[in-house]
DNA sequence: CATGAATGAGATTTCATTCAT
DNA sequence: CATGAATGAAATCTCATTCAT
């Protein structure tokens, strides 16, 4: 790279706010998630972001405030990965297959959603509480998951009463303990967990487990 | 009051080394298990624990061995939990319904247990690491799981190719998960999940989800 | 809205240095006198001046000179006050009672003047000193008080040996106080002291002191 | 100094929690005093009283009710100032005198009390409300005025209607401005006002100011 | 054995000031 | 002329850890 692109890229990444607080939210993220709340430091934030402390309070008023943000931020990724699972075909079976790939993919795509979730379950939802307007974001799962379930026993495929929170809670634990969990259970079960095969194992085995629950 | 009588009063609180750091450690839990390593802090420990904080460092030396102390005792419970499962019956479908129903109650009536591992695998298992001693202690319920998925095979009575590892992983998952993220589950599902109805019926649908699939 | 119509209604709002400096100056003052030097913000001077904190540096260099320039604005505003008082009438009795009375008065109706000055002595006049142009500004009603005592003496009105720069010292302290300290005294006084007939009485008091101090 | 008294004075410094507030509280005063509220840094006080920040706000737990017992503890020097006034004596006219002259001292005495509380009532009493016990303090010196007032009105030597409130503010009024006030009115009159000699004749002059108003 | 006092390093937050357009 | 973005120094406050008794 010679002096000039350097200068240009400079120059673009200088005096354009919404690419800024972009870029802070972005740190702040990788940060947050990385060590929690309290373990996260504004100072590595502003490193990161190339930008400074002050900056970051002026767009973001204090470090809750930004984590708020930074978790929101998180959700709208979820949302946005959960919204592309397609489950209308004509296969009831074959649509929950998807779902539960499609579910066990997005925890295995995102860390940092496993993450951020994981900070906020332990520290009793603190922050989620306060911003409650994310709520609606699971929810479409579950709509899709009711009709595909529907569909399903009206076809005679699918087992009665199913709860379907419950079903849901199940197919989200499946693929999303595997990754919240895989430090101490690789150490537990001496076996390396990040493995593209050890992860294409528990997937499948999530698929069949799901699946043989509801076939009657 | 004189001074004997006050140096009495003193005595009957004091000069137990022993019940004293176990107060420590007690508080310690909770006191990390609530807030995280970071967000834990050693004076909350000292008056929780009715002592001082120079006396937890007398014992501990650091926040971090005091933790790791606390992680040991967390532990402990656990292993002390899972010992008691017997499934030793002669039927593998009970045994491995005992197993499962366990494994929930164990998370179910252990909260400190799930939000120090959690903690801990937020952290990339931070300190765990350092106390590898601590391994061997999941695998006697591995080992029984081995035992009793052998059997069912031989009986006939569960599938073949099974794979033990990522179904212990799966086992736990579904009580684990129902614990850890019980915040964010509720307030997206819009459901009280810590009433006894819902607890009992995550577990029983865990168990039929295990067995269902265990079938040939 | 097309570019043209834009650019109009910006025009209008600026584009006038004089009035702009003024409305910033008029904002500091307010700011100064509620908050003193070290309280006031400038970010709260450019908000309230419909300006900015660029422009305010263009325009005063620092907060210092806004602070020195809004000092002499302030004391403006006392000398145009002080150069209305008209003392030449032919009772030396009248004269002091209009004084007296118009001193009060100043004090009365310039919160500005009371709390800029105040802030000043407190800090050691840490400004003026800088400033010492402003200084010529009382003396006008010292000369004024010095005519009248001393027709007053020869007319046989006024005790003798009167210290002018003592009794100028006391006239000012009846009215001053009463304002810079009102909220202490009404405190500890239990007493509104803001009411229009407490500060009558006051005025009067104070009138009445001085005369009475004067009359040989 | 050698080497011994030196460890000495040092021991005697030190581990002494209650020596060791005062000596905060005393540098606070100064500083506060000094800078007032917003000027006034901790950094400063933890030096000037050979301590450090942490134990401040272990003592304290804030800049702002550091600030509150530093004020409290300015009233109780002003307290006990007022409360030596003896004004018993069986001459009216004298005991106003004394009056007169010790409220003049107090103020004289203790610039410390002077500037406190003028920087609170420039901050509009900002914190005066929130420890609004202090408020009983001046009333005793209310009440002495009181009784001599009557006693001499009683003996024909005093005027009637005579508002005691007021009297009581302008009494004050002579002292405190001449002293809080200092800086400008040096400046405005060219005239040093801390030598000896200007004080006493400032004294004197409110003596007989007070004196001349409330005789008949 | 036990305790309260003291400390230093570092965290969050604030704010006057400058830069780039 | 006017503006919003950006910055660095310094302020308040916190907390693990050590000292002295």
């Amino acid at each position: 790279m010679d002096a000039d692109s350097e200068t240009e890229t400079k120059r673009k990444r200088i005096r354009n706010p919404a690419q800024t607080q972009q870029r802070i939210i972005d740190s702040a993220i990788d940060e947050f998630m990385e060590r929690g709340f309290d373990g996260a430091r504004i100072d590595a934030i502003a490193e990161q972001s190339k930008t400074n402390k002050s900056l970051i309070y002026k767009y973001f008023n204090s470090k809750e405030e930004l984590y708020i943000a930074s978790l929101a931020g998180t959700y709208a990724q979820l949302r946005a990965s959960q919204n592309q699972i397609d489950m209308d075909g004509p296969d009831p079976v074959e649509s929950v297959r998807r779902l539960v790939q499609s579910t066990f993919d997005t925890f295995a795509q995102n860390p940092r959603i496993v993450r951020m979730l994981t900070h906020e379950n332990v520290q009793n939802a603190r922050f989620l509480k306060q911003a409650l307007t994310i709520k609606a974001l699971y929810t479409p799962l579950l709509d899709k998951l009711d009709r595909v379930i529907r569909k399903g026993q009206e076809m005679g495929l699918f087992r009665q009463s199913i709860d379907l929170k419950h079903l849901y809670i199940s197919i989200s634990a499946l693929g999303y303990f595997y990754f919240s969990n895989g430090y101490t259970l690789a150490i537990v079960l001496d076996e390396d967990l990040t493995e593209a095969a050890a992860i294409a194992r528990q997937r499948e085995q999530a698929v069949e487990m799901v699946l043989s629950y509801l076939r009657r």
